[in-house]
DNA sequence: CCTGAAATCCCTCTTTCGAGTGAGCCTTGG
DNA sequence: CCAAGGCTCACTCGAAAGAGGGATTTCAGG
């Protein structure tokens, strides 16, 4: 079923532990080689400048630097970087950033462990690897429902508990302007006030909890 | 340095990966033997009435009954079972709640690999294992600052969104009373207003985001 | 028995929110 | 060029929220 050729692979994950399930479940496969790890963002960039792997497992959320910006320099450094993206979560904003920057395919991590193997020879094939539950997710991002970059700021903001005033002040806007973009955000993540939208915000991965 | 007499141990965690990282792990010490696996609390409790094992790694949150419940039915049931936290999470309410509900030992996930063996050394001493990061997290917990059963409650439905008319109407009390407890909150959060209180009531853990 | 914490309710007062409407400016793309 | 969308600001108005008082009941623990 595998060819002859060896496969080379980066795992760029936070958890020392998911690192070493996944080298655990990679070792299976005689054609797998792990040549890498990284434990942030900002490592797996420079893991890959490096290592140049086949393909690179990469988790979403880590410190230092997320896998977003790693995709992106990946991506830059090297447009053929076969990236397959391995994350917790599944806010539609996740999924949009990761295959936007690049990214070839997308594993939810509480999937069975048989959709690994092949997802990583979906990639060598050259074809892309979206479960059908990550796709769903993906539709179900209306389009025009997508917040604006000054919008995202406002969000990040209201999750910090703060009043449209000191939003105001903080971004060195108006009051009134302030509430025009809260009315707009409320509109397009179709919530009532803004403390459910900061969840809303929250579960779809538009923003993130502050690190403790 | 370890005992002739093997230690068998109960992995609980929803990620597959997870779950092969830890058996990887545990897999060096010749004296410790995975007798079982389970995907959520229930599976937990379940397993190990039926494995008594030694020691059971337990992670929090997981789907369809989490791992503070798992513990209370484990230590119910066994009451010197050995259960060893390991978790993403470090709000100081999951540690709490673990801790209080019979865990002896809490690691952090993202801890480096060379903990989690002794810590389960430890356990089998019968000495807890509480890292320091954890213990620090722990003590920041002013006491009296706990919510009350009734506050979670209220925190559970501003997580929602709710006005406090709603809040009112779906716990049968008065629009008062809601404001009452919400005033009481935020003062015990230490916080300025109810989208301040969510997202602070998230990061400790008193309450978590409703799944998808 | 008494204290204290929790939960319930009530009242007033000020600030903030959010809906509703309208409008000017700038950039981008067809 | 013009449309479209994003960002900005303004005004009104009713509904919430939150600060500040106080008050009652219940219940567990010292």
């Amino acid at each position: 079923m595998s060819s002859a050729v060896s496969i080379s692979i980066l795992i760029s994950d936070d958890h020392f532990v998911v690192r070493e399930g996944l080298r655990s479940i990679l070792r299976r496969e005689a054609d797998f080689t792990v040549v890498g790890e990284a434990a942030n963002g900002h490592e797996a960039a420079i893991a890959h400048a490096k290592l140049r792997p086949d393909v690179t497992i990469m988790d979403l959320r880590m410190p230092v630097c997320g896998g977003v910006e790693a995709i992106q320099k990946i991506r830059a450094a090297d447009p053929a970087a076969r990236i397959l993206v391995l994350s917790n979560f599944e806010g539609d904003e996740d999924i949009h950033a990761a295959l936007t920057a690049g990214a070839m395919g997308y594993l939810l991590k509480h999937s069975s462990g048989d959709q690994i193997t092949p997802a990583i020879r979906s990639l060598m094939r050259g074809k892309r690897w979206i479960p059908q539950e990550v796709a769903d997710n993906l539709a179900s991002r209306k389009r025009g429902e997508i917040l604006s970059e000054r919008e995202r700021e406002i969000v990040r903001l209201l999750v910090l508990g703060e009043a449209n005033k000191e939003i105001a002040a903080a971004l060195g806007i108006t009051e009134q302007t302030v509430k025009s973009h809260v009315k707009n955000i409320l509109a397009k993540l179709q919530v009532r006030d803004r403390t459910e939208a900061v969840t809303v915000a929250l579960r779809r991965g538009i923003v993130h909890l502050p690190e403790v």
